[in-house]
DNA sequence: ATAGACTCTGTACTCGACCCCAGAGTCAAG
DNA sequence: CTTGACTCTGGGGTCGAGTACAGAGTCTAT
């Protein structure tokens, strides 16, 4: 059985090449994302090369994209409108560097206060918890701001 | 009306001291984050400490920790056992180091992406698409691993 | 011809952290 | 004592990306 391209898979097959349950594709119909090929006899046939759509769209989430993100990567797939993707690509870029700088903030802080409860004497109250009860927990305010 | 720290509060007068919808109030009570006292009359009234409370609760979250993970803070809020405090706090902070390392891959990913696809000809398909339509796009399946 | 694996449509549920609404009752100010 | 702002309980909806299931029909290998 030769894998040549021109092959065409039922539903489930298809899930099991592309490595994704049924249930995805479906999804995926619904919003847009995959045609929904019309029926021979009574069940759908679906071209091979859906996987590398599919593939496509999961490489894209792992680069956190959403699916409507996606959606518009996929109806500029044909390459023609570049300054698209790239503002697409860009204003994902500027969230990956917002909360990179969140989270920079948040580690120091974080480390800063287990430090600092590790050599706190056990009588006084643990700073985790007292940076917590208290308004001086600036640092965090600032922190969240960009949680997406 | 001077706002001494024995005042009781209404449900409506609480959320807006701590600064949050009434309805936040009453999911954390049923959560257990939050006393649910029982009514005078007919409402309920709240000691003005639980909006330290709150805030504590709201602070804990913008440091990513899970009403899950606040709940178990809230509980060892007495201070008797720092060490699990320590774990729960160093626990966060490897989610935060991982994620961390995983956003600068993908910003590198990214960058790279962009860049490249600044100055291919126009006539050659764009790298963002391609390196998504193709299974080069290795960098991202590790990317993803840990997203929380 | 029949067993069993599969597919179809459609609906409902999951997770986390809330938000919004309806309808009835109640409290405080004027 | 009325008005209007509030509270009560109880339910539903939201977001994103799926997962689960029910019940009926159908294809394929034996």
């Amino acid at each position: 059985m030769p894998s040549n391209s021109s092959e065409s898979l039922t539903i489930g097959r298809l899930a099991r090449a592309a490595g994704v349950g049924l249930e995805t594709i479906r999804y995926y119909q619904q919003r847009g994302l995959l045609p929904v090929p019309s029926p021979i006899g009574a069940f759908r046939h679906y071209p091979m090369q859906l996987t590398a759509r599919i593939r496509f769209i999961k490489r894209a989430q792992e680069l956190g994209f959403s699916l409507d993100e996606i959606t518009e990567l996929l109806r500029l797939e044909d390459g023609a409108d570049r300054h698209s993707i790239r503002r697409i690509a860009a204003s994902r870029l500027g969230q990956i560097e917002q909360k990179l700088l969140d989270l920079k903030r948040l580690r120091k802080l974080l480390k800063h206060l287990v430090a600092e409860c590790e050599h706190t004497r056990a009588d006084l109250p643990c700073p985790i918890i007292a940076s917590l009860a208290n308004s001086s927990g600036r640092a965090a305010a600032q922190a969240a701001t960009s949680n997406r």
